[in-house]
DNA sequence: GTTGAAAAGGCCGAACC
DNA sequence: GGTTCGGCCTTTTCAAC
């Protein structure tokens, strides 16, 4: 499937604010109503719009703290990584997980409150694995994070 | 302001799936719809609501190869620090920047289609800014991404 | 906290150019 | 791609309990 410019601009839009309706989104992407409509469906259908949700507030919530975790194990098989990728899913505090190339096996992002917070994380974690190399390295201040995809359009 | 469990539930809710009416979401969290939709206002009022966005599919919109730097620098005034912001706001590729403690000063997550993409990133970043030691780690594989924060809920 | 209802506006699709 | 026109659903507010 082919993203003309428009589509394009109905997604930038659309990842940035959901919130406006779809009149003043035709508006916006220079379409009206009903055409503006009739793509964001296909779009949705198509599957470049994952889902639709609200962003909270991690600060006002207590969930201020990210904590970056590399992680090096000697298992390289497939079923231990699926095994792994599961037990991963079950940590809400883990919000994002990667493997990586390089030095580190995977690298993971945690969200806690504090450091005691992150420390019972952490015990359970290991209980939870038996990992061999774990190295956590604490955010001090989250600078810029958004949910907006680079999308090729300014140009 | 105080949150109770309803509150929290509420919240769960709509940063799972945004798209659901409110009177849906009544019935999730055991209210009735008035008193549902005021919570939502209070709770948006009171910044508990950043944003309401779309995430679109990374992978479809040939954006997904993550790669983390990690910045030493020398500079450490504040002035600097807010400059150095700045730029790094301008650029759509870096979705997270977070200021560490630790060995590296800085560690963002940086957005591309592929290795030639970051190359072209990198080069844009180092003239802009003139970091003095910048490790790049690649990902390989997106294993969870969520922005789901991990409220104080199933206790 | 609840129900019920009404006004306003957005959604959705058909039918047309 | 554009318009217009409905029916329907949701949002938002209000009264009454």
């Amino acid at each position: 499937m082919h993203l003309d410019d428009t589509d394009l601009k109905l997604l930038a839009l659309i990842q940035s604010d959901d919130s406006i309706s779809v009149d003043l989104m035709a508006k916006r992407v220079g379409l009206s109503k009903t055409p503006c409509w009739r793509r964001l469906q296909k779009l949705e259908k198509a599957g470049y719009i994952k889902r639709h949700v609200a962003l909270l507030d991690a600060d006002k919530l207590e969930l201020g703290v990210s904590v970056f975790v590399q992680i090096k194990t000697n298992r390289h098989d497939a079923s231990w990584a699926s095994e792994f990728a599961n037990i991963i899913a079950e940590f809400p505090e883990i919000v994002e997980f990667y493997r990586m190339a390089g030095e580190y096996d995977y690298l993971m992002r945690v969200l806690v409150k504090d450091i005691p917070a992150y420390d019972h994380f952490y015990k359970r974690l290991i209980s939870a694995t038996a990992l061999t190399d774990v190295t956590s390295n604490f955010a001090m201040e989250q600078i810029k994070y958004t949910t907006e995809l680079p999308l090729p359009l300014n140009k």
